[in-house]
DNA sequence: CTAGATCCTCACGTCAACGTGAGGATCAAG
DNA sequence: CTTGATCCTCACGTTGACGTGAGGATCTAG
């Protein structure tokens, strides 16, 4: 398969599957003429890449991992890796959390104002305050 | 309350608090010399600032927020970008948790493999299903 | 056989949230 | 009064995952 093919099926661009052989995430072959040739299972490795990207790794914490998902093998290095980008992955989400959790918090203060705008100032250290547990 | 106290007590570098000013999130009184001077709030609004940028979101789309932490006046445009910031950071919540879950389950086959090296190749496969829904 | 689509390799540009000196003024304590 | 800590304003550097041409070769459908 040609480049132009994975990218689309992978929902990625042409430019980001070159910046992925350039650090060693895929490797293709190449056609007499130079041009890249992919196995069918490049498609599910890129979206694998992608979906690690979307955590937040980076590409060479990628690399580290990669080895795994083609031989299967697990040195206790390879296992504290994956352990700790899911730690990682864990603390994000509980940092996306609290933001979510803070937002919907004004959400329902907006709402509150625009049911009433003019008695709304009573509450108004509900904003300020809840950022740190209510303990001061 | 001088700069440095200010990002003490935020937990941020007094680099970031005079970026944070450059963008408009933070503003600062100046002492005759010129010396940035802080009110109590500005750590708590630090500390939200900082929310929001572990939540992803740019000091652009905060500076936008920003007035209704000040003000609590809910124009409906304001509602409209808390509600899309919290959209925002729900699709960032289900794309890391995906990553979190595809991590543990190659954590499952690792420790699969630890307890019984040589067995373990029959699963092999189950690396590369499990990405998306097993229908094809 | 020819044109349009697709591919190639450089290689510089981008964007955001700061880091990191340079060079100098100000403040607080002894 | 002096010295070490803290502050100031430029202003360039950093990092990562690509974007974006430039200039040219290759492929494929009609």
């Amino acid at each position: 398969m040609r480049i132009g093919k994975v990218a689309e099926r992978a929902g990625v661009s042409v430019r980001a599957l070159r910046y992925y052989e350039e650090q060693g995430l895929v490797i293709a072959d190449r056609s007499p003429s130079g041009h890249r040739q992919y196995p069918e299972s490049a498609v599910e490795r890129v979206k694998f890449i992608q979906l690690l990207y979307a955590a937040g790794l980076t590409s060479k914490a990628i690399l580290q991992i990669l080895p795994f998902l083609d031989t299967l093998v697990a040195t206790p290095q390879m296992t504290r890796r994956l352990t700790d980008e899911r730690a990682r992955i864990r603390v994000k989400i509980d940092a996306l959390t609290r933001a979510h959790d803070r937002l919907e918090e004004l959400i329902r203060l907006a709402a509150e104002y625009e049911n009433s705008p003019a008695t709304c100032s009573a509450s108004a250290d509900v904003a300020a305050s809840h950022t740190s547990p209510p303990r001061h």
